[in-house]
DNA sequence: ACAGCCACAATCATCAGATGTATCGGCTCC
DNA sequence: GGAGCCGATACATCTGATGATTGTGGCTGT
């Protein structure tokens, strides 16, 4: 077993054994890899390996630290990999999604706090601003969108809905949607869909978030891809 | 920016274009550290990290090479984290898991082949056999219970939810979570809510599977965690 | 006494070079 | 033609040195 192994493993038995808890400092590198019986390369691995999903995360010069574990953070990887299937599979991702998405908008009615609720209009606000304008920032308005659907993701009340949805929904499969989305003019209907999920939620109406969510995206993934009967597994 | 994180995304921007491709060896450490302006150390902590959520796997003597991605891979550290935080997080995952599970149902009982349908009656059958043994072997049920429900994951038509489904009720997430609902001998009123949910695939009828599902999924987030009316985004 | 600036020490980041070890593929010998 | 040897190749690991960043404690000026 390679040495960077061992790391990875003695440092996650620490972890469960206790003798380390989140916020706590690992020792300095020369001793930790000494104590465990490996150079400070092999050392590097192990912990670089450790952070990729955010189980530890090591700032310069200060040191290294157990992050708040939450399962969040693992997470965060697959969006690679979605990014990837999306490829090949983008409507089977855009059928995925819209499962989990619409599941969150319904808690999410009854939950959401006075100042997301704000912070959603803005953005929908901007976001028909910018439609208006010349210019057409077509990157910003993505960067809208992604922010409008976490703001209600994270306020499911489920961290772990929350994070599947960044991964799901994330930079590279929003750009790959929006760019023929955006050929077909449907910044304002996408507009329109927007608002009234928001008001749905304004209204603290579970339903209708439900359902105005749905609609929103079983309408872009049909400008998309068309009416298919095929495989979609229906909502 | 850290030098090893430019080698994690130097390596998946390259994936993503379509450079390199499952099964694709990577150039040889030498190479590839020069090519990306970094010494072979830092290359080493960046495929490191890769490593870890399964994008690459390196073998001495022969190279590294990228692994047939696929979503289940990414979730693998995840599991760690589930055992540590345990009940809390727990909780959200299993949440978020009914939700594609039951939708993955759905569909599955319009399009489940005949074979599958015989597969999945093999397994309980399998299942309430050893249950009724005096052995009583646990780690089998669980597989038998993983199996069972990726059948129907597989037969939903639609292979990004099956992914999905591996991952957040594979192994690695579940085992643990389910040792102590078996423990509790609730294993006959299991297999009486699965027997339920294969006869609604038999019967071709997809609501009924759905609720099936459901109900099922909901009975043992009940039994692991009570019925609290905190947070789970409701079906 | 207090605020702001500064130098120092601790710590991670990165590099270069050398040596050990596992794997694969071709060659030899039978 | 097949089994076994052998060398080239590639990863694994260690050592030692140097750069970059951060946090801290002391110093200074008001």
């Amino acid at each position: 077993m390679p040495r960077a192994d061992d790391v990875v493993n003695s440092v996650k038995r620490m972890i469960l054994e206790g003798v380390l808890r989140p916020g706590d400092r690992l020792p300095v590198e020369k001793e930790l890899a000494d104590s465990l019986g490996v150079s400070r390369g092999s050392l590097r691995e192990g912990i670089s390996a450790l952070s990729m999903p955010g189980v530890v995360d090591t700032r310069q010069g200060d040191g290294t630290y157990i992050t708040n574990l939450d399962v969040t953070k693992p997470l965060a990887p697959m969006g690679f990999v979605v990014d990837l299937e999306g490829r090949g599979n983008a409507r089977h991702v855009h059928a995925v999604r819209r499962i989990p998405e619409c599941e969150a908008a319904r808690p999410a009615a009854g939950r959401i706090t006075g100042e997301a609720l704000s912070r959603a209009r803005a953005l929908l606000d901007e976001a028909i601003r910018i439609a208006g304008e010349a210019t057409h920032d077509h990157e910003r308005i993505i960067e809208i969108d992604i922010e409008f659907h976490r703001v209600i993701a994270m306020n499911s009340g489920n961290p772990v809905l929350a994070g599947l949805l960044d991964a799901f929904a994330g930079r590279t499969v929003r750009a790959r949607l929006w760019r023929s989305l955006h050929e077909e003019g449907a910044d304002r209907r996408t507009h329109g869909e927007h608002l009234a999920i928001w008001k749905a939620l304004a209204a603290r109406d579970p339903e209708r978030a439900w359902i105005r969510m749905a609609n929103h995206l079983m309408g872009v993934e049909e400008s998309l891809y068309g009416l298919s009967g095929d495989m979609p597994p229906s909502t």
